[in-house]
DNA sequence: GGTTACTAGATGACTGGTCATATATATTTA
DNA sequence: TAAATATATATGACCAGTCATCTAGTAACC
């Protein structure tokens, strides 16, 4: 079917509206009735914005990642300064917006979302693992220059590095959202300038 | 009510034949209907043994801690060899039973159901809560002996070390299961003995 | 008889998804 | 220009099935 932009705009709209509540609630949590309360929209709409309940959970993780991942992308191609200060700022940068997100108890909706559906939704499992690959050869990138500049350590690989903070990242929002409070990322970025980018 | 050694013994029947599907599919994607399914029991007895959804969620909880960490803790505290190489055994021993499951495709469920549930089960997230803590404790205990025998720095405390690693594992654990693969693990792994106990 | 252990079946709200139908907006034709 | 046609969008009633939970009862034992 051919895609207008009002189209388009109306679908973003619903995804607006809606995200939230899958980032909160949970694929299983939360239903098709739930998204359209929310937007005000009838039932029966839904269904021509999107082709199913998995369609708009994979557009939602889309959506969640370009407005996560835009602004702090910035930072982390800013070449006014150094590749290490520049991944030190990118992490701060990203942890203080997760900090901000509903006093830590919403945790990152990409995580929320992979542990409860990768093993069953291949589409949503495909999402997470290619946005996040991406996202991660961005880093990869800098971690290089950084280890040429001299400014890191040169024994571990830039993949290796990479995949650990990230994925200790995602270990500390997790932990966050348990504990409702923000120390785990505190601790997190601690270690990061500390012993991991050393 | 008073609870017979038969009634616990069949409360433990259940809780054996549906945890693991609330492992794989989560607390809002298992349904009571599915639990006494899989234990072939009627569907009218699990009300019998069990307050509710949520409290079969919460014994499912305690008894994977209790099936997970037990065995690792022995090898925690077996004094035959140095703290830091306890500390390096037990994470080496944990890792390969998380790598274990289903072709690492399930994760935590302690991780998934946090994830899933800390925002709208204070039930839930209390007991994930409060045995993590424990766990931890533990932990942190043979931490400080090996910072004190010297086999690891003391720049860092015993809680800031120990909450690292364990956050950083449960991300390993979601990477694990989003890229159904081993790596995030054994890098960590890794990242443990050539970086963070040094 | 009385107490406790157990369970079949029902409850009403809710699930993701479909459908026929209605209206609004473009596009084409005369 | 106006009329005719086609397409895009809107809508809520409606599936068949599932949900967590409860009630009212039977069965078993003392």
């Amino acid at each position: 079917m051919h895609k207008t932009l009002k189209h388009e705009a109306k679908a973003d709209y619903l995804l607006e509206k809606g995200s939230e509540i899958l980032w909160s609630r949970g694929y299983n949590g939360t239903s098709v009735n739930d998204i359209v309360k929310a937007a005000g929209v009838p039932k029966g709409s839904f269904y021509f914005y999107f082709d199913s309940k998995e369609d708009f959970a994979v557009k939602s993780l889309e959506r969640y990642f370009a407005i996560m991942f835009k602004p702090a992308a910035e930072v982390l191609h800013n070449t006014d300064a150094s590749p290490k200060q520049r991944l030190l700022t990118f992490y701060r940068f990203r942890l203080e917006k997760m900090k901000g997100e509903h006093e830590c108890t919403m945790g990152c909706m990409a995580c929320n979302l992979g542990n409860e559906m990768a093993e069953h939704s291949e589409q949503i499992r495909n999402t997470i693992v290619s946005i996040e690959s991406r996202i991660k050869g961005e880093i990869i990138k800098v971690v290089e220059e950084a280890q040429q500049a001299g400014e890191i350590r040169s024994q571990l690989s830039p993949n290796q590095i990479v995949s650990f903070i990230e994925d200790a990242g995602k270990g500390a929002l997790t932990t966050m959202k348990e504990t409702q409070s923000p120390f785990p990322l505190d601790n997190y970025y601690h270690f990061i300038e500390n012993v991991i980018l050393k």
